[in-house]
DNA sequence: AAACTTATCGTAAAAAGTACGCTAACTATA
DNA sequence: TATAGTTAGCGTACTTTTTACGATAAGTTT
């Protein structure tokens, strides 16, 4: 069996947001092409001297304006026939190159909506659409989707990165919200907040809601060096204190 | 920048064995080259219509004669100097390509240690290498092992695969030096009995050790369909029990 | 037979997680 | 301007899980 030569490496992300009420991730829509499906994952080739991650942040950074802070890689897609027939021509036309096989990397990352970025993602042609309209996209680009929401599913529950997906100061019900809509349960809002506070780090603002039609809730933010301490502490002893088989 | 072309992917993997006291990792020894370094994780460059994972179960399959139950990717190492310079010859050597850059995906992979693979892997030129005793390994496959090395621990956390490297009956003792080894920790065997017991899927053979210098101790199986049971129990309700922040 | 080692069973205390009642503080609306 | 509706936020009792460690059992070595 011959060693494969002339491929190209890409990557394609799933940027994911939250706008308060359900997640979404950012498609964009490519030109008309035969027939192949419109909305896909933004994505790119890699270029000379960049590594797949740095490749991944080019794509999203100019795609939102903004600073990617937080990245994670998936896993490859390497189907050899994973881009081929019509995809594959339009890849070849797109890119310019002369390749046989695409094998892609998948990334995903987590943003902080707001107003600022929806206009500059607009402005590039992307939408914000939420997970659960998402019916069909190019090539195997929804499977990547799939292994991303596992994957945020499974990391939520274990590092702090919903505060990737909350503005700065943020209200326990918000960040409950946030974890009802991703893992799609319902939580008990008096044992969350217990939870949370218990972590030790969120750190009351003494500012408050206003206009809203109930008790004002205090703002939070999430405290990173005590989270750091506090992970550190950990370390040291428990380890096995957390096996789930 | 131009996009990348004239590039390969490879795979290479750290397969890893327990030999009832150390984690040991398989390394082969190539050819002198240069002042290259000699020891490296097996590897192989993609062959056309194969996945990466494919490509991984090939070479260790390969190498050990035994089929390999569980593979696990790591991440790309796409360092566009990864492999430069005299590693670069070697491998434009070795694969007679003419390539300008390789990126690898790395690959950690379990099996069980017994004499019929050690006769294998060394009428190979393979060597089995106990994890503290690697200095140096060539190209960044000193890194590749480090992440499958992290990626190990966190794993045998959360997941039945301990039972991948110790033999199909063992006792108690033998899972306990398992973790003990791999996480680097001392564990309480009474507490540690009890964990194991609670989760409900170690059935007992009836049979014992002879021939110890101390009370003879059952030896145990890991009953898959009772674990595959737990975790969709467990699926249905919980879910938010076991978040680490 | 005594010493040594690990297996295996238990128990009590501490910590973590769960269920849920209650009051506080706002707005909308009647 | 009262009152109904809503979420915030505090507390408490109960259950489950984890941890620390005592005690006995069953072999081999000396």
């Amino acid at each position: 069996m011959p060693i494969q030569t002339n491929q190209s490496v890409s990557v394609d992300c799933a940027l994911f947001g939250f706008d308060g009420v359900s997640l979404r991730v950012l498609l964009i829509e490519r030109p008309a092409y035969n027939n192949l499906e419109r909305m896909k994952l933004p994505g790119s080739m890699i270029h000379q001297n960049e590594t797949l991650p740095q490749a991944a942040v080019r794509v999203l950074e100019s795609l939102t304006g903004m600073k990617i802070h937080y990245l994670k890689q998936l896993e490859i897609f390497s189907d050899p026939w994973r881009v081929s027939g019509d995809e594959l021509a339009w890849i070849r036309q797109r890119y310019q190159i002369q390749t046989e096989r695409v094998v892609t990397v998948g990334y995903y990352a987590l943003i902080k909506l707001d107003n600022r970025l929806y206009e500059h993602t607009s402005a590039k042609g992307a939408q914000w659409v939420s997970i659960d309209e998402i019916q069909r996209l190019a090539m195997d680009h929804k499977q990547i989707l799939s292994v991303a929401l596992g994957m945020l599913c499974r990391e939520m529950q274990q590092s702090p990165i919903a505060f990737e997906l909350l503005p700065r100061k943020f209200t326990i019900k918000e960040l409950q919200r946030l974890f009802e809509a991703v893992l799609g349960i319902e939580i008990d809002n008096r044992n969350f907040r217990k939870k949370m506070f218990s972590s030790g780090f969120l750190s009351a603002t003494g500012e408050k809601q206003t206009g809203v039609a109930h008790k004002p809730a205090e703002y939070f933010t999430f405290d990173k060096a005590a989270y750091r301490k506090a992970m550190k502490a950990k370390l040291k002893m428990g380890f096995i204190d957390n096996w789930r088989y």
